[in-house]
DNA sequence: GCCATAATATATCTGTTAGATATATAGTCC
DNA sequence: GGACTATATATCTAACAGATATATTATGGC
């Protein structure tokens, strides 16, 4: 199995979250989901589709085991209705991360359908464009929000001082994304206002 | 054939873009391919894998037809070794254009591979994290020069004023995403500096 | 003129992912 | 006890990333 997939056709993304989530505690499928949409989705997503069979195939690796804790009863009934199956980390998972962290990221691809629509709209008149930049600033305002009450909840969250300041990182880095995004949209409009009167319709 | 796809699982959104490219004038698979890099790539990304099948479905639905302008011999003969197939929009698929473009856009869904790696950073030392927020700030860069260029070459590609209002508003999105990244990265690195000596291992 | 090479252009392939759907297990309520 | 509901596991299928394969044509050398 090579660390370096650099050159590779996208490979599994997936498993290095799962990898990341683990290492800080055991953990079922389920659990990992909801962690993810709980502290990272606003820059990660993950569906059920990659988690279960990524972790079936990381166990098939040695990277994950199945946990040999105790099945938790809770403290609140209403929290398991359902056995966990859940997962550790293995020491060679542990390495296999850490590999992966220290080598450079793959830059995304991008997919803006926002920026598709602009681009074609010299076709429509001018209230639909700026219905775009609304939508835009509306939600660049909405995921402030979120960004502003996961900022709020840091310090209970993580008690360690690194983890803590590169969390407020990845936090700070969709404040700025939200920000650029809203001035972006004013501009536009501003510009859209004394410049276009009513595109032509080609 | 329904217009709003908004409640349905991912649908081909390759289709637009065929639409919008052929929209200004006929060209071949291999034109759109060249026109998506060239004009949209730094915020569309699209692959011959999506556009040879997306075209032939499209064709198949009468929203775009074969062309019947005579292949051109072109004026210089080394840029055409091989005959293309040219298709045109018909008025049904640009009535589908349309009706398309007015609709909300659905945001992107993020997958931020450096935001991933930073998130669980505080498992390494701050060299590694140095590391990928300078390549973020390299990266942005890059991306800021490309734009430069492109808008550079805006008047000769676009005439009419309002199209090249639309295609400035995308570079300007881009620019001030770049611009936003690396003012990020250099805070971080600035914050890494005065209070993480060296994160421990956990 | 023939053949090899190279460039343009068309087409397909396969692993990953988005997001939906299906199923299993257990607790609660009437 | 059975219906309902909540947690948890698992699978499905269309879309996509990016690679590979193939077809067609022009060019150059002998």
């Amino acid at each position: 199995m090579t660390i370096s997939e650099s050159g590779d056709r996208r490979s599994n993304r997936t498993r290095y979250i799962v990898l990341g989530i683990l290492a800080r505690g055991p953990a079922s499928g389920y659990d990992v989901a909801c962690a993810v949409r709980d502290s990272t989705g606003y820059f990660w997503s993950e569906g059920f589709g990659q988690i279960y069979p990524s972790m079936k195939q990381l166990a098939a690796e040695g990277l994950i085991r199945p946990c040999n804790a105790p099945v938790q009863p809770n403290g609140k009934a209403k929290e398991s209705r359902r056995r966990k199956t859940l997962f550790e980390l293995t020491p060679e998972g542990e390495k296999f991360l850490d590999a992966w962290l220290a080598e450079p990221y793959q830059p995304a691809v991008e997919r803006n359908e926002m920026l598709l629509k602009i681009f074609f709209s010299a076709r429509l008149n001018a209230d639909i464009a700026t219905r775009h930049f609304m939508q835009a600033i509306q939600e660049a305002q909405a995921a402030a929000r979120v960004l502003t009450t996961l900022e709020e909840e840091l310090v209970a969250r993580l008690p360690d001082p690194a983890a803590r300041f590169f969390y407020e990182a990845t936090i700070r880095y969709g404040q700025k994304a939200a920000q650029a995004q809203e001035e972006w949209s004013r501009e536009m409009m501003q510009g859209l206002k004394g410049v276009i009167k009513s595109p032509k319709r080609q």
